[in-house]
DNA sequence: ACCTGAACACCGTTCAAGT
DNA sequence: ACCTGAACACCGTTCAAGT
């Protein structure tokens, strides 16, 4: 019984059924170990998701930036990143219990920081461009972790417009409004045009 | 001993505390009765806070956009949505934990559609206008609980930044991604660069 | 060094029993 | 109709005691 098999387990626990399913109780059970066993090696319950977030961080791939040109480049990252904390259900929902998610955000404000550079920007407008982008990439991804992620999930926005019959709208703006949006498209249409305000034209060649 | 009693009481230790604050146990003791009254009364915790959220959104403000343009009247509406749920941690809260945020921007969403077709705006165009807006002020509202709420904060990225050095960057902009940002100037000027590129100028007069 | 047992201080919820 | 008491099935954590 070391240390390694307590985080594994839990964190297989973890991966299962997500953070509700993990206690103390039930993975001494699962261990076939009292309790207080797994104090004695790792520590209390916030010790355990510490490790067990340790080990996902180490095994993040490193962020690849691809394209020919800096504004390709970000776009990419910003895809990426997007989509590794859409996979990865489990590191978002950890990082934010333990208060970590800077630490998922910063290979990435790394990245975005040097790529502006690399486009010309310098001073106020690298840090604007900077600050926008990052916030609205982690805005889209905040969301998701509210309306998508573990939470409970009620009614989107697009069914509570077929429920009430919202005034001074057109029947034809409600229509619109009443359809369940694609939100990879919504985020790919956003990030474009961000980086189209924030960036200086691409050089030619 | 009547429902609105409970759930009165309940809310204020809501207030005071937090979620983490309130259980069917203390609120029983604060209203000097057994656990079981309370299940007579408005049933489980799930159905008191549900009427907690009941009064919190009978309670909100009507949105008032301002502003002589569309623009300047989507903008208002974009920045007070974002200030009456930071003024309201408790709404928010509840709000998430019981799947019910579709509710609280569908106000919002109505008078964006609205504005947006006042603008001059139908088909994809109002739909991808209304769609990237509302995913970007929702997306820094959600940024806002999962790094500014009742949740655990832990270190933001900028005191990231000065611990690790970041590798490809030049000292300059690390000296700038170091320095801690002012969201709401960041949230400013990302909707003021988003309504620049998706509502057709401004008429004259 | 490593593990157990007992205990403390909590939870939400159900349900028979009382008035 | 309204409330209590007892009980069930859980939590995280501590700590003395065992080997």
């Amino acid at each position: 019984m070391d240390d390694r098999k307590i985080v594994e387990v839990a964190r297989a626990m973890l991966e299962e059924g997500g953070l509700a399913s993990l206690s103390m109780r039930k993975l001494a059970t699962e261990l076939g170990v009292a309790p207080t066993a797994i104090y004695w090696h790792v520590g209390g319950r916030e010790e355990l998701l510490g490790r067990i977030l340790d080990d996902m961080t180490a095994e993040r791939p490193p962020i690849l930036p691809v394209g020919d040109t800096p504004r390709a480049r970000i776009r990419s990252v910003a895809h990426s990143m997007r989509s590794e904390v859409h996979l990865t259900p489990l590191l978002r929902q950890l990082s934010i219990e333990l208060g970590r998610t800077a630490e998922l955000a910063l290979p990435c404000q790394v990245v975005v920081a040097r790529e502006l550079a690399a486009a010309g920007l310098s001073g106020d407008a690298l840090e604007h461009a900077a600050t926008s982008l990052l916030y609205t990439v982690g805005g889209f991804i905040a969301l998701d972790v509210l309306i998508g992620g573990h939470l409970r999930r009620g009614p989107r926005t697009h069914e509570l417009w077929s429920v009430l019959e919202p005034e001074g709208v057109t029947p034809e703006v409600a229509d619109r409004m009443r359809r369940p949006s694609d939100e990879d498209a919504v985020f790919a249409r956003t990030v474009d045009l961000l980086l189209d305000a924030l960036l200086p034209p691409d050089p030619p060649g």
